[in-house]
DNA sequence: AAAGTGGTTTGATATAAATCAAAAAGCATG
DNA sequence: CATGCTTTTTGATTTATATCAAACCACTTT
């Protein structure tokens, strides 16, 4: 018997599916409510090492991540590949491509996860006349360019246990912000891509990961990570060279 | 006596500035053309070094640079820099402050610079009433994502000389299409300044440099380049590890 | 022209992370 | 539950880049 995932059916209209609420959480009157049902989301489900969109494809839509979780990674002529983010619910994904209307990046499911599918063009109809939603659009893609220069601090000058801590501390809020725990979590990727989204080989990460252990900052099992010292977590990223 | 820039008034109606064709080249109607004086934005001019912005500051507007150059950098607790970007004229600068309201990084000029104002509330106004308008905002966010996710694999997966080459390619191409010379120009930005653009020392970027002029490459009398040989640059690029 | 200053180049050495390699641990499959 | 396959860990070694240090150069000030 195939899993409930699979049986899911493929696309669905997204009536449950609280936009105002998880993808675009917008005080709006009860008029510009029910403008946004112009949107009609469709829902989709995708299996771990599903393709969302691939790099090349035509853009259409913007994806708010519903539950699960994806990657997103850029591809460099020679084969090398680079993970420029992990999402999760309530995230936004495929901002990229507008400028080109072609996606720059391609995003892979993590895990079993569901997307609501925005149309773009009807994105922006309703984002002129609902002026509340159209300053929550700038602000999610203001929001992804800090976020990507944070990256590049990170990239740019960290060194590798500062670099693997910045990434538990992000992980760990981003958790808490969704009334998770901020110290228990599995990581849904594996040591190669966080070494990828980090500029590190596996290996580094690996070692990083087991010298944390080491001084009972955090306790790993393979994917599963509990924090164990926060703080200490926190005063390793001011731990400059 | 006074320079000529520092005599120029601080603080001008941008008249002289056409928006339409340098800051926000739009395809208008003549009526949305005239819509557009509603900006109204006000010219600045810079010496080197001065701030447009600094971390913290209120955010009122994006700048759209007119002429010169800019640096964007973001500043850790502890002191360390990273520099984000490198502007010049006919880019929009200040899109990381739409998600706060605060600017997360500082813009610094990097010569004498002129830079127009562009009042973010009015654009967005503007930009309901003006679909090609909001179109074009939509883009030059989502460029600004793109260009930042590309140093993200520069940063995380080239080595020193396939940096230094993206680097310079890519300033090849920017003065190209301002119809300056591809393969002559000034750096505008120190050594030092490159290696935080480029997550390397100074020490690093000066003996890459020094290597390519070696190999013939290009020629390098401090912040003079002359591209000798493009071919050959571009190749550094794909010569992975 | 001399002196001072900040940026750049070059050399010698140290070091963090990559690479190579093998063992160990998880996880799915028959 | 034995088998194979993938991921992770750990160890030994190499290497690219950082660091430290000194000389050099361009430019400004006097």
């Amino acid at each position: 018997m195939l899993s409930p995932v699979l049986n899911y059916p493929a696309t669905t209209a997204c009536s449950s599916c609280n936009l105002a609420e998880l993808c675009l959480p917008v005080d709006l009157s009860a008029r510009e409510m029910h403008r946004l049902d112009e949107l009609s989301p469709l829902k989709r489900t995708f299996s771990r090492s599903d393709y969302l969109y691939r790099s090349g494809d035509k853009f259409r839509s913007l994806f708010a991540i519903h539950s699960g979780s994806f990657k997103t990674q850029i591809l460099h002529e020679d084969g090398r590949e680079q993970v420029t983010g992990f999402q999760m619910a309530g995230e936004i994904i495929g901002l990229d491509a507008i400028s080109t209307d072609i996606h720059a990046c391609e995003a892979v499911s993590l895990e079993d996860s569901v997307v609501c599918e925005l149309p773009f063009n009807k994105l922006e109809t309703l984002s002129r006349e609902i002026p509340s939603l159209q300053r929550h659009l700038h602000k999610i893609m203001s929001r992804e360019i800090v976020r990507d220069q944070g990256i590049m601090l990170l990239l740019g000058s960290m060194r590798a246990e500062e670099r693997l801590a910045a990434f538990l501390l992000n992980l760990s809020q981003r958790f808490a912000a969704r009334n998770l725990s901020a110290t228990r979590f599995q990581l849904r990727m594996s040591r190669q891509e966080i070494g990828s989204y980090l500029g590190l080989k596996l290996e580094t990460v690996s070692r990083a990961f087991s010298h944390f252990q080491e001084d009972g900052i955090i306790s790993v099992k393979v994917r599963a990570i509990e924090i164990k010292d926060l703080a200490a977590l926190k005063a390793c990223l001011n731990s400059s060279r």
